[in-house]
DNA sequence: GAAAAATACGGATTATAATCCGTGGTTATA
DNA sequence: TATAACCACGGATTATAATCCGTATTTTTC
């Protein structure tokens, strides 16, 4: 379950493959561990603000745009 | 200095006023704990994205409302 | 100007976000 | 078909979000 954090993955792994970056790219570009950031894509943890930030900047998107 | 957590409290505080209840209302409401909800406020911690969420559902917005 | 309500602030503890490293499996690419 | 790049998933540890008190201070209200 957990539909918030799902969707916020989903959203960010949308994201990620339309710039055409790897999963350990983005992740060594936001300096978070590389498993983390497959954990946030399959919706398994639940972020900070912080976080979510580094991840849309790196992403060159709005961070409520990536918010369910 | 961290002007991501202090605009977001500041945000959250108007909200709240706004709709003319207390920081120890909101946080009962919200399930917090009512000094964490005043370090939210004040910009001292960095909240996760659930919380967040938990927050604008209380205040009656769009969680990407509260953010800067 | 005193009493009450609301907020600031702190220390100590608990829950959990985030890291670090490893391995196995799946999907491109040569 | 093998080699490499990409992803899923795990256990163990560290950093920090969040809780649970308590008290002092400010702001409202009468």
């Amino acid at each position: 379950m957990k539909i918030l954090a799902k969707t916020l993955g989903a959203n960010i792994r949308a994201k990620r493959k339309e710039m055409g970056i790897s999963q350990d790219g983005l992740a060594l570009e936001c300096g978070v561990d590389r498993s983390y950031m497959g954990r946030i894509e399959r919706g398994e943890v639940n972020i900070t603000v912080e976080k979510l930030y580094q991840i849309a900047s790196k992403l060159g998107c709005n961070p409520a745009s990536l918010l369910p």
